[in-house]
DNA sequence: CTTCTAATAT
DNA sequence: CATATTAGAA
């Protein structure tokens, strides 16, 4: 389904100022002509949404700005369908694409119970924007999307929001720990055979579960019994799968890395505080050679003073919220390895063209 | 063929 | 854990 084009359309210069949900609301209740309404709904929730694409790497810092942002987006959007209703339908239809039930039966009990089916899934697109590279080439991939109409309430550290996302969460963790296979974790265990190691079975998208944990993996290359009982005998398959540092489990690296205190940080404590399940060492470990190469191949325009700490060495958590501020600005500098989900200059995931973008930003 | 990146070896 | 080397993909 269709993610609202940003701001491609209507964009005559209605230029908001910043207002609160409910002043907002007030000042459109004085408008009569109902496209009109529509028109500022429309944007005003369209703000609010690419505002949520901007912190959507920073999910574990900013909970609850995703609730909040959540939530005026939902109400609005409820906002929206009233008119939508009680009139013949304004400009946009492009914009609420609810799916099945809205336009017959749902008319009248639409607020209550549909209603959040239907907002829910709205979130869910948000929520996943991107990188759905389904290279299902020969995935078996037996998800079970069960989706939760329970919604948890948080549990551990987490935010719950994030388990809307889940597409189904089949995932093995290479060593998974017992206690995060929670009755969600619906895998198949293709073990057939002697004596082949554990199938890493990976996802091309962003999941969150339900412990918060997020699991952020590739394309999911289910090892099938063929591989075995063809040709090929057990060797072979030794190397490991690779992993796939998309653009959101680099965000949660690289947030780790800040509230570490900068490139020195210790793998082992970058994982743990991604808590990204499924995650090794040494993948971290890896990736953040990868890190420190490339930050000191570009000097980052030395914005700040002494030896180029891009990193204030600052006390945890206020950092990434700093870093969100500064990536938004044009300027180099330490916002390069922030702003891969920052700035407004991004619009949306492309599909595939994404592969290294993160790492460089600006330059070249 | 070169470069980039993740895996693996030291 | 850090660094070096290797393997694979783009």
């Amino acid at each position: 389904m269709g993610l609202n084009s940003p701001e491609l359309n209507l964009d005559l210069s209605t230029f908001y100022v910043p207002k609160t949900i409910s002043e907002f609301l007030t000042e459109l209740s004085v408008i009569d002509d109902i496209s009109e309404k529509s028109l500022k709904l429309n944007d005003y929730v369209h703000m609010l949404e690419d505002e949520m694409r901007k912190i959507n790497g920073f999910k574990p810092q900013l909970p609850l700005c995703m609730l909040l942002l959540n939530d005026a987006i939902m109400r609005l959007k409820e906002e929206t369908m009233h008119y939508k209703e009680r009139d013949f339908r304004p400009v946009m239809e492009e914009f609420i694409s609810l799916k099945g039930n809205s336009d017959e039966d749902g008319r009248t009990k639409m607020s209550s119970d549909c209603s959040d089916k239907k907002n829910w899934m709205n979130i869910a697109q948000l929520w996943s924007t991107n990188i759905n590279r389904v290279t299902t080439k020969d995935s078996v991939l037996d998800i079970k999307a069960r989706d939760e109409e329970e919604n948890h309430s948080a549990i551990k550290n987490s935010f719950q929001l994030c388990s809307i996302g889940n597409k189904g969460g089949a995932f093995v963790p290479f060593r998974g720990q017992p206690s995060l296979a929670t009755k969600e974790e619906k895998v198949v265990l293709p073990i057939h055979g002697p004596s082949i190691r554990a199938p890493v079975a990976e996802m091309g998208f962003t999941d969150l579960n339900l412990e918060g944990n997020a699991k952020i993996g590739c394309a999911p290359s289910l090892v099938t019994d063929q591989m075995m009982s063809e040709g090929k005998s057990e060797h072979q398959q030794q190397k490991k799968q690779r992993r796939c540092w998309s653009p959101e489990l680099h965000g949660l690296f690289v947030n780790a890395i800040q509230q570490l205190g900068g490139a020195r940080a210790i793998p082992k404590q970058i994982r743990e505080l991604m808590q990204v399940d499924g995650l090794t060492n040494d993948e971290v470990k890896s990736h953040l050679q990868r890190y420190k190469l490339h930050i000191q191949k570009l000097p980052a325009s030395s914005a700040y003073p002494s030896n180029g700490s891009w990193l204030a060495r600052d006390q945890y958590g206020n950092v990434s919220m700093a870093n969100i501020g500064h990536s938004c600005s044009p300027q180099a500098g330490s916002g390069k390895w922030v702003s891969i989900t920052g700035c407004d200059s991004m619009e949306e995931e492309e599909d595939e063209k994404s592969e290294s973008h993160s790492w460089k930003v600006q330059l070249h």
